[in-house]
DNA sequence: CAAGAAACTGGGAGCGCTTCCAGTCCGTCC
DNA sequence: GGACGGACTGGAAGCGCTCCCAGTTTCTTG
């Protein structure tokens, strides 16, 4: 008889016709949904091997209605904050945790209004399974896509307002007190901090963080500027602390790379640090093991945080139902703190 | 007569049945090919817009054998190589092109076996019309995998072995030619390098131009050390090359995460930077801009790699026949090396 | 050993779209 | 005025897969 010609990739009824079954039986079979007498199945495995068949996942998705694509969607405009190197991390986590699965990355940018339009496409013509959703503003549009549509939505740290069904954050506020103590007990009194844009949660928390500590600890957390999370955003507000509080003898800065900023701007200024100021920092980027002094910080498992959206994620299309997840965040004290001292 | 039930996505038929016309004839409309009349394409569209009608792309897939989608692929095992701006950067680039067509960006780290399997069935699968291939060593099986295959792979910097019928680069060469002469100028004659590893086409070439411009310069380029693009690398590169070479008065690291780290260990041996060593890096990452003095550095137009990368595919998929493109670097002098004495 | 249950099989009807092609409807030209 | 050509239309055949369901085979069990 005929054999399939080479120029065609082999469907799923070459594979039936080589085995002897039919199409169904060789369906279940490559499913592993039940039904399938043993033989029958090794036939269909065998055939499959000959004819190196792979299913089309078009055909599939067109049957199914499930497409076999998770999005990751990033609503962030400025290439600077896309550029760093956190994302590229949750990247990395996400990627690792789909590996195990054949589910498949499509990667958005959702901050340009084209980026948007295109997401909304992406998801209203269910080019994507579910979707991950990350780096939202407060009163981001987008908010609504998670209830618009049908997909679910897991979100990468909480939106401003309204707590989403289904998130993974990190302990910011948390990790904002642990630095804000680290600097009390080094025995720091003249505490300043540096928040990132308060439209963030992630800014709002870590800011709230550090009030909470600075309250226990009976301290004015009045030192106050604010920035955008950038390092030029960082040394900015930095100036302006020291015009405004030249007695200050700490910083508490919202991202690494504001620290790096805000050091580049102590140093200038002629205060050592730890020395006269003690700095911290967020995140634990690459970047904090690359300032002088090096940058003690707070770690946030980043890589995690786009693994576990990603678990999530699949574990509601698999019809569990999860609860929100927060991930821990640790202190890792560098150079640009004294030790605490004790007592 | 009833109306599409408000459950199910509106499809290709419901259009046409609301427009008056046959599915053939919406068909034709929505894609823009020939043989519509003026009043039934406007129909259509309003059709189109009234019912909120998207196209199902799997089905579309299924019915044209085009996808709709492309792939990055990043052949990077580590996730520190991977996680540093420099993709960030180029998956900005990529997404922007990518914004103005539909066509969607999948992202594959093709660095573990998982992940390369992956690849590989993705491709396999046709799952993606083209594809980006980057960060490719030497032997990589990978560049195979263009051979292998009918859809058109454009990689991101040549591999090491054998010219791709498609590729975008960077003028490596050229860069660091442009660095070492940058040095020589300033008065340096005992410069060393830092490489990459050679197994990677960008360390050889970058290698390659810091050779080029000793020789003109009639200069040995015998001070050498090699490392793996990282921080960490290329601090104990530094140790190594201080320990060898004491006499040292410059260095060129062929990445300013390298050349961060060739600082840090400077500065641990108490040697002035610019001042004692002037130190160049590569890549004008942010990072360039953080470390103390900032990095003299040779620009690559990162997010243009992206872009061109995705230009060039997207016009291969055209049925256009493009030629490799080497994109141009520059040189920014900032504060690791002294200002080039004039004569 | 018969009868009912359980396991397995494969025909066939879609999923939503594109596209070929045979047919219809005009306007035009000799 | 009839025939011809071009513009337009829509029926129908897939694209490759899943999954329902009716039918068949095999196994229990009283």
């Amino acid at each position: 008889m005929d054999t399939a010609p080479p120029d065609r990739s082999p469907t799923l009824d070459d594979v039936a016709e080589r085995a002897g079954v039919s199409r169904s039986v060789a369906s279940r079979a490559i499913n592993n949904v039940g039904n399938v007498s043993a033989p029958k199945r090794v036939a269909v495995q065998r055939a499959v091997r000959e004819l190196g068949y792979v299913p089309n996942p078009s055909a599939r998705a067109l049957a199914t209605n499930r497409v076999g694509a998770v999005v990751l969607a990033v609503a962030t405009d400025e290439p600077g904050i896309f550029a760093d190197a956190f994302f590229a991390q949750v990247i990395y986590g996400i990627s690792v945790a789909l590996e195990p699965t054949d589910f498949t990355l499509t990667l958005v940018l959702a901050g340009r209004p084209e980026g948007r339009a295109k997401l909304q496409q992406i998801v209203r013509s269910r080019r994507a399974d579910g979707i991950m959703l990350m780096n939202l503003h407060g009163d981001d549009p987008l908010t609504r896509l998670a209830e618009q549509t049908t997909v679910p939505v897991v979100f990468g740290g909480r939106p401003l307002r309204g707590e989403p069904r289904w998130y993974v954050d990190t302990d910011n506020r948390g990790g904002a007190r642990l630095a804000t103590e680290h600097l009390i007990e080094a025995g720091h009194r003249r505490i300043a901090t540096i928040t990132g844009p308060l439209s963030l949660d992630v800014a709002e928390s870590r800011h709230r963080g550090f009030r909470d500590a600075m309250a226990v600890a009976e301290l004015p957390a009045t030192r106050v500027e604010h920035a955008d999370f950038s390092e030029a955003g960082g040394a900015a507000a930095m100036t302006r602390l020291l015009r405004a509080h030249p007695d200050l003898d700490a910083v508490f800065a919202a991202s690494d790379n504001m620290a790096a900023g805000a050091l580049r701007v102590l140093r200038a200024h002629g205060r050592a640090v730890p020395g006269d100021v003690g700095v911290v920092g967020f995140d634990d980027l690459p970047t904090a093991q690359h300032t002088d002094p090096q940058l003690t910080t707070v770690h946030q498992p980043v890589r995690a945080l786009g693994a576990e959206m990603t678990r999530m994620l699949l574990s509601i299309l698999d019809g569990a139902r999860p609860t929100p997840l927060i991930l821990p965040t640790r202190l890792v004290a560098r150079g640009s703190t004294r030790t605490p001292v004790p007592g």
